[in-house]
RNA sequence: GGAAAGAUGGCAGAGUGGUCUAUUGCGUCGGUCUUGAAAACCGAAGUACGGAAACGUACCGGGGGUUCGAAUCCCUCUCUUUCCGCCA
């Protein structure tokens, strides 16, 4: 990297400086015209030609190390923040924090059921089928696996879920957007999914655009090639949308019911901030989620990931897990990342700062806020009983009832 | 699908081969005036890369070409707008 930054530097120097001379025989030539000394001017002409060819090479070397340059930092993931635990897997992930007993992290007092200890709870896709909530196989019918039919009660949840989180992330101070969910190929390298993650989209090639695997394509876009006014940050969206993700090579008994879809409903929580204030903002995102999972009544654990286990562009990154009572295990349904400049970088997003009207690349973060699917399968096993399912108390308004029957 | 026009600095909008590192207006910032504000007047102000700095180079949608010299001429691609057709 460092080699292709001099032999960069120095080729521009050499063709800075040829370019100089050049554009001073122009002008020269020009004000010779003007005084018709047309001899003079036929001299000066003559003195072009091997400057030309020079800073045409020099050009060509500068190019060459930029675009290997270029390509080289697309493969260089980001550099995580010093408190990420290091290892290179899921199981090097810090349990930082939750509301179920013995789970690791510290323990805050909310949850007040027991978790893993009865085997008469049955899986959500059972219960799906029971209150005839989700059809499975007509998704497949219509398009394929993991493209889940939600039918009555279970369509109006999913509904009432959307509604509940847009509503909670406005009184946050979200702005509402609702982005286009089909991206060309540079919003893709903007927010980092491209190259790296080139096989997890739905591509439809004839028009090359790509179907968002998260809002925080779009959403996070908006200011790709922008300078902000340092008064305007934070900057603090939110977007309801359908993710598209083809999932490829994760196949097996994780994948059942909800677990993994193809299409799946999430509300996301995007932030533009500057870097001294971003890690305050990150904070407040983990708060407004894990206040989330508490007003759903939801056993949770809150991870601080692995080096190994973040995403390509995240500097530090938070899981949120819930737990399952009938699959006994937890399930991820949120991700809030800070990804420090990484982003801001490539999509060219800055602010000017008030202080000395400097341009400074922007802080970027996002996080789920929430995810449906797995939020469903949670809700449906572990509030089932012998009436229903039963719906927690801060989602009722939504769903207009307390009880799927 | 057919036809036409267009792409210029935060925005609007000039500029058809040589002080264009781009006229002008609006907006922005600083100042004068004012008790304060408005108005008026004066002034400042793009981005990227290189350089300690002075300064240099590049950038008028992208790419290529002609020329000593291109916002301006030629080729090509992309996108946008308008009209017609079809449709929600």
């Amino acid at each position: 990297m460092l080699r292709l930054d001099g032999e960069r530097k120095s080729a521009q120097q050499a063709k800075d400086a040829a370019a100089a001379q050049m554009n001073q025989i122009s002008k020269s030539i020009g004000m010779l015209m003007a005084k018709g000394e047309r001899e003079k001017a036929e001299e000066a002409k003559a003195q072009t030609g091997a400057l030309k060819a020079q800073i045409a090479e020099f050009d060509a070397k500068m190019s060459e190390a930029e675009e290997a340059q270029t390509k080289l930092l697309l493969t260089i993931p980001n550099v995580p923040y010093d408190i990420v635990p290091e290892g290179a897997a899921a199981e090097d992930n810090l349990v930082v924090k939750s509301n179920v007993p013995h789970h690791g992290g510290d323990t805050v007092g909310t949850w007040v059921g027991e978790v893993n200890n009865d085997e008469a709870k049955l899986p959500h896709w059972e219960l799906a089928k029971k209150y005839n909530l989700i059809d499975f196989d007509l998704g497949v019918k219509i398009s394929g696996a993991g493209f889940p039919v939600y039918i009555g009660q279970g369509a109006r949840l999913q509904r009432a879920l959307i509604n509940f989180f847009l509503a909670e992330a406005n009184k946050a101070g979200y702005t509402e957007i609702m982005p286009p969910t089909v991206v060309n190929a540079a919003s893709g390298y903007g927010t980092g999914q491209l190259p790296d993650k080139e096989g997890q989209m739905y591509h439809c090639e004839v028009d090359d655009l790509y179907l968002i695997p998260t809002a925080e394509v779009p959403v996070t876009n908006i200011y790709r090639d922008v300078i902000i006014d340092e008064k305007e940050l934070p900057i603090k969206n939110c977007a309801y949308t359908e993710c598209f993700r083809r999932e490829a090579g994760s196949y097996g008994k994780d994948v059942r019911g909800l677990n993994r879809l193809h299409e799946f409903s999430k509300i996301e929580i995007v932030r533009i901030d500057t870097p001294e204030h971003s890690d305050a903002s990150h904070k407040e995102m983990l708060e407004h989620v894990e206040g989330l999972l508490q007003k759903l009544e939801l056993p949770y654990r809150i991870l601080r990931l692995s080096g190994g286990d973040m995403s390509f562009t995240a500097a530090l990154c938070y899981d949120f897990e819930v737990y399952s009572e009938a699959q006994h295990r937890w399930l991820e349904v949120s991700s809030t990342s800070n990804f420090d400049t990484y982003q801001a970088n490539r999509l060219k997003c800055r602010y000017r700062r008030a202080e000395d009207k400097k341009v400074v690349l922007c802080h970027t973060l996002n996080g789920s806020a929430l995810a449906l699917p797995r939020i469903v399968a949670a809700l449906l096993e572990n509030n089932q009983c012998e009436e229903g399912i039963r719906i927690p108390k801060a989602l009722q308004p939504f769903f207009g009832d307390d009880m799927i029957r």
